[in-house]
DNA sequence: CAGATCTGCAACATCGCTGTTTCAGTTACT
DNA sequence: AGTAACTGAAACAGCGATGTTGCAGATCTG
């Protein structure tokens, strides 16, 4: 049958079971990407032919993932008022909720995935709205006036990518503190100030 | 036949094979990770046959890249002689240098690879060589007395691998000078400083 | 309760990739 | 120049993953 999109409203009974294959899916493929579909399945406590019941290809299972992904970490950043609260507020809760979402869907929002347009999109509205954080940033006067915003927004973007992955093996004094809070903290001052002595205070 | 150690001095001929196939390996699977064989071997001029006579497994392929990569990797550390040479010299030139082999060898390097024994072992070498020379930075009083090294590396990569992917498509203006050593004075500026205003100057 | 929907099970066809073998022809070494 | 090493071509067996289908039984929904 392999119907993408879904004929109409879904039965509760088989909601449950989407919610279960993409929860699945993101915690297999997490580990070993390129993992079967019986994999997946299995991990979903569900049988193979429903997986392609719900989703026609693999293809269409990961861009959902994907797409999923995208929209939770676009409500991580909406979440912390970016454009209403002050800014270096706004930028350590945005910056702690992400934290969270990326550690549940660290794979969906992974460069392993290839970006379906739907998920683009969505990546790149976040983008802008990280920009105009940061802009607004800027304009306090905590950022430099001159930096180049798109920089400060990739190196952002690493340290985010640093702190997120290497959470289990490396069990380095980093990694042992998983508070996202604490963590967010560490993020924005390493991006304001950089691990150089303070000058100022 | 797939003899992995080379039953003994490899002919001219097949060496250069060797390195077609190697270098083909690279390109392909940079961009599409999971090509099949025969997609490489095409790529290096060769027959699927001839890789297979040179790397028995897919994962000997790969595995040769990626122990290959890791000690041009190591190579370009030390050719900014970390342990004699000017910390902040010797920082600059390994960044410079790490760029480049990370262009060249980006998938290699990347994390889609599954480290043998050999390249971890390798890789464990040099991020060793990089706090003994990261400790050295500290001690002229370049970084805080108080900062966590591992911290400082962890930084210090995630800028590296920032600035390495997004060459192609994101023309921004970050991309647009790729010469090294530019963008190795950008990445240990960043990782002293940050991107607040500069207090000192 | 009754009808629609969903699921597990089992089977099937197909595909692409892997790894191996053989052999005849080409290319490098001494 | 002669021997050994290397290569391309073609063919084969095997494997695992994919995607589909049919049906009987469980599960929801109104």
């Amino acid at each position: 049958m392999t119907r993408t999109p879904p004929g109409r409203p879904l039965r509760a009974d088989a909601e449950r079971s989407v919610r279960a294959i993409l929860a699945a899916a993101e915690r297999v493929l997490a580990e070993t990407p390129g993992a079967s579909m019986e994999q997946i399945a299995e991990a979903a406590g569900v049988t193979r032919t429903t997986v392609h019941r719900r989703f026609a290809n693999r293809q269409a299972l990961v861009d959902a993932l994907a797409t999923g992904a995208a929209a939770k970490l676009a409500e991580a950043i909406e979440d912390g008022h970016p454009g209403t609260a002050p800014p270096l507020v706004a930028l350590h809760r945005a910056t702690a909720n992400v934290l969270r979402v990326k550690a549940a869907w660290g794979f969906a929002l992974g460069p392993a995935v290839a970006q379906s347009e739907r998920a683009a999109r969505t990546h790149d509205e976040i983008a802008g709205r990280c920009l105009e954080l940061l802009a607004r940033i800027r304009e306090q006067g905590v950022i430099a006036a001159d930096a180049d915003l798109e920089w400060v927004r990739r190196v952002y973007y690493a340290l985010i990518g640093e702190v997120t992955h290497g959470t289990a093996a490396t069990a380095g004094a980093v990694a042992a503190d998983a508070d996202p809070d604490v963590l967010a903290a560490r993020i924005v001052d390493t991006l304001l100030h950089g691990v150089g002595p303070r000058t100022t205070r």
